[in-house]
RNA sequence: GGGAGUAUAGCUCAGCUGGGAGAGCAUCUGCCUUACAAGCAGAGGGUCAUAGGUUCGAGCCCUGUUACUCCCACCA
């Protein structure tokens, strides 16, 4: 009997293979052309999901068939393990507050919990078999990362590029930090719609507003200049309520006459709409809301209360004064920040900035010299960078993160920076040695950290260690960028700014974007909304790895879709078939030795299986090109199903059971044709389910074809194939598949035994049928055949 | 409100530059066929969301409509 072939353990036998040949170690000095992948680092925040496996997949695929297609595949892994995220996660985990310890201890527990994630990371990578070089791997939190981020920073502030002010800003009253525009999702809530009575000669205006706990701040009111109902108005004062201040009516087209009353308050700051009119028409500065997200402690009714609280209070207090009209129930789209869900304020500070406003042209035709996969994915670049509305701002008032190389100085507050050579370096424990122009000698380190995304834009650059004497110069600019769509508007934008002002080059030739895996209709599955409920490894350990890779190989290229344990059932009856498949030619393969190959004399069908092999090769290729893992997916599954299993494999048999009827080197021209066949399908599902694949490569092929590992191996070859014999092949299916249905409508056995047949066959394939008779009669049982010319 | 995407068999989806409507799963009917019953051979099943238009010809191109999804804007 033989043994159950057990998939999981051949996948950890030969990822240790793998290994101990390292059979994925990039070669620097390879006279191959690089093909250099920008993988994306994941974020440090949690546990990975089924959708990373999704999208990861799909990018590591590539990497295998660019590997066989005679590239020299440079395939880094990286971490992005500094910032925000995964300081809310060590929060999480240990229990602590950033903000209750000194930074140094805290930054000691972000290392160590994050380096306990990275390890899980890793694992699971490994588990799917990824043929990353790990010699490669990075982290953004690591001295170099850190080092090629602050060289970055200084690089953008000596081109004039980053930028230091004092300025209303996104900010995060939870994470007391700033925050950047991409930072923002929308959130439904309920709120509701109160009219307040403001006083102007001696009559009430009513005004709209859903945030009254800011009517303190309030300092001034805006109508629309057309309109009629309010142009007596304009220029006079009218009087806040509850706090009598005088504040000035003014026009601006952006108030809308249709929107709440027509007259729309302007505080500092409600909305980003204020801030822009605070700049706009130099309003004076009254603040209501503490970075800390409390009231400041010196406003009358409200002062030092939370913000939902103080908006209780203070339409308590309007409604006791009769200043409240009306109060409205309504659904209201909020800005929160997409880390903690908390709504985000406006808030002046000082923040560090990386100009793009100004290039937006640049940007814009940056998109236009990337080819994007799918195609469509670029207008989602197009359109954000159309739409863009702040400077970058990378600074954050946080704790675990790449530090700021910049002091200030004391006397006159000039930023100023650290010598090249002392990077990294950390402003708050280093101090800065020199005289500042105005003959300041005191300096005040900087305490804030760079977002997150400063430092993962520069990835390009921390693979090919911009700037390191050790560079890889050669690598730029990559050749591919693989991500989610998600992150475009983020990670994809962000490094080509990086790239362009840097370098004043593309970071990468192309870009690769995956979708998103459902939960359910609509529903992103993160680890966030608790939805992430099958583990990947614990799908893996239970379907394999392979089994995994080939549902993920699935579906089009940049289209969402749905997970459920069912789907792998096709994986499974796809590894059980070529299992089966590879095991019955290799057994008839026993007595076959390619080197001692005779003259052969190949009979038609397998020239037409050669051929074949070729055209598919041809198509594959064709899709994989355009990294369209599911189109090449289906094409190979016809063939190999199809084709090879169903077809050929059935019209031979007997020519591999009885060389006696069929000749002996009839018989060795299906083994070599076999050899072949099976070798390319093993090739091209090679990037697919690497691990049963190579089980087959390393059982048989190895002592044959030289390279230690399948997948070491070249793509087969595309040779352009014969069009008549590849119609001969079509024709002969289809005579085979009406006897087929004969039987089967007859309801009799595949081997029941046909009268004679007569076939007619189109007079340039004839010869071909004529010299296929022997394998005919046998795959048929019929009694004799005769063919005849159409 | 702006932009994008999707709409094809009961389910999940593929259909490239316009000419045959397809695959897998599910259903049904057969078949123990010296690799595989986790298989094989078949069958049924679709006005390709909808209304127009262009064309000799439209799932595919154009216009409108509807539904769903995503991104952005919208906090008066």
């Amino acid at each position: 009997m033989k043994k159950k072939f057990n998939f999981i353990e051949n996948e950890h036998a030969m990822q240790a293979l793998w290994e101990r040949e390292s059979v994925y170690t990039y070669h620097p000095d390879s006279d191959r052309p690089i093909y250099a992948i920008d993988t994306p680092p994941p974020t440090v925040s949690g546990s990975l999901h089924i959708g990373h496996i999704f999208s990861y997949t799909q990018a590591e695929m590539i990497a295998r068939f660019k590997r066989m297609q005679g590239f020299s595949v440079f395939y880094p892994f990286g971490f992005d393990d500094n910032g925000l995220p995964t300081e809310r996660l060590v929060e999480k985990e240990l229990g602590i507050r950033a903000a209750d310890m000194p930074r140094s201890v805290f930054t000691k527990e972000c290392l160590a919990v994050s380096g306990k994630y990275e390890a899980e990371f890793k694992a699971l990578w490994q588990s799917l078999g990824f043929s990353v070089d790990w010699s490669l791997e990075y982290r953004t939190v690591s001295e170099t990362a850190q080092r090629i981020s602050q060289r970055s920073f200084l690089d953008l502030v000596s081109k004039g590029k980053a930028y230091e002010k004092t300025s209303p800003v996104l900010w995060c009253p939870h994470c007391k930090t700033s925050i950047a525009q991409a930072e923002l999702e929308t959130e439904s809530q309920p709120s509701q719609m109160h009219t307040v009575l403001f006083e102007c000669d001696g009559r009430f205006l009513e005004v709209a507003t859903t945030r009254p706990e800011l009517l303190y701040s309030c300092v001034c009111l805006f109508v629309h200049p057309d309109d009629t109902r309010f142009k007596h108005l304009v220029g006079k004062t009218a009087t806040v309520p509850l706090f009598g201040r005088q504040v000035p009516i003014y026009t601006d087209s952006k108030a809308d006459p249709e929107k709440g009353t027509g007259i729309v308050l302007c505080a500092t700051f409600g909305d980003a709409t204020d801030a822009e009119w605070y700049i706009e028409h130099q309003l004076p500065l009254i603040l209501s809301i503490q970075p800390d997200g409390y009231m400041a402690p010196d406003i009358p009714y409200i002062g030092g209360m939370s913000i939902r609280n103080a908006r209780e209070q203070i339409l308590k207090h309007l409604a006791e004064c009769g200043l409240l009209t009306e109060s409205k129930d309504i659904l209201h789209q909020v800005a929160v920040h997409d880390r903690c869900g908390t709504s985000a304020e406006i808030l002046p500070s000082r923040q560090w900035y990386i100009e793009i406003l100004s290039e937006r042209e640049r940007l814009l035709a940056a998109a236009d010299a990337i080819n994007w996969y799918p195609e469509s994915m670029k207008k989602r670049y197009t359109a954000w960078v159309e739409n863009l509305k702040w400077d970058w701002c990378i600074s954050r008032q946080r704790y675990f993160g790449v530090p700021i190389p910049v002091w200030y100085c004391e006397t006159c507050g000039k930023p100023v920076f650290p010598n090249a050579d002392s990077l990294p370096i950390n402003p708050t424990e280093t101090e800065y040695t020199g005289t500042c122009s105005c003959g300041g000698t005191t300096f005040i380190p900087e305490t804030a950290v760079f977002d997150t995304w400063a430092t993962s834009s520069v990835t390009p650059q921390i693979n090919g260690l911009w700037g390191e004497p050790n560079s890889r110069d050669s690598l730029f600019p990559m050749t591919l960028r693989t991500q989610a769509h998600e992150i475009i508007r983020t990670w994809a934008f962000y490094t080509i700014v990086k790239s362009l002002y840097h370098m004043d080059r593309l970071p990468w030739q192309d870009v690769m974007i995956s979708g998103f895996v459902l939960a359910k209709r609509g529903e992103k599955i993160s680890k966030s909304k608790g939805n992430a409920s099958l583990s990947p490894q614990m799908l893996i350990e239970k379907h394999s790895a392979d089994a995994m890779r080939y549902w993920a190989a699935g579906s089009k290229l940049g289209t969402d879709t749905f997970f459920s344990e069912d789907a792998l059932d096709a994986s499974k009856r796809f590894m059980t078939k070529l299992l089966n498949a590879g095991q019955f030619v290799l057994m008839h393969l026993e007595d076959y030795n390619p080197y001692e190959a005779e003259s052969l004399r190949l009979l038609p069908i397998d020239k037409w299986m050669l051929n074949r092999i070729a055209e598919v090769s041809a198509e594959a290729e064709e899709a994989l090109n355009a990294y369209e893992t599911g189109t090449a997916r289906q094409i190979l599954d016809a063939f190999f199903w199809n084709d090879l299993c169903d077809f050929y494999i059935e019209f031979v048999k007997d020519r591999l059971y009885k060389p006696m009827i069929h000749g002996k080197s009839e018989r060795t021209a299906a083994q070599y044709t076999l050899y072949q066949a099976l070798f390319s399908t093993l090739k091209f599902y090679a990037p697919y389910t690497p691990h049963l694949t190579e089980y087959f490569y390393q059982l048989y092929f190895r002592q044959y074809e030289g390279q230690s590992s399948i997948h070491l191996t070249a793509w087969p070859e595309r040779q352009s194939p014969d069009a008549t014999l590849l119609d001969f092949g079509e024709a002969i299916k289809d005579e085979i598949a009406i006897v087929r249905r004969y039987k089967s409508e007859h309801q009799l056995s595949m081997r029941a035994d046909m009268p004679p047949l007569t076939i007619s066959v189109a007079p340039e394939h004839y010869k071909w049928f004529w010299a296929s008779r022997l394998d005919f009669l046998a795959c048929t049982h019929a009694e004799s055949v005769e063919f005849e010319m159409k």
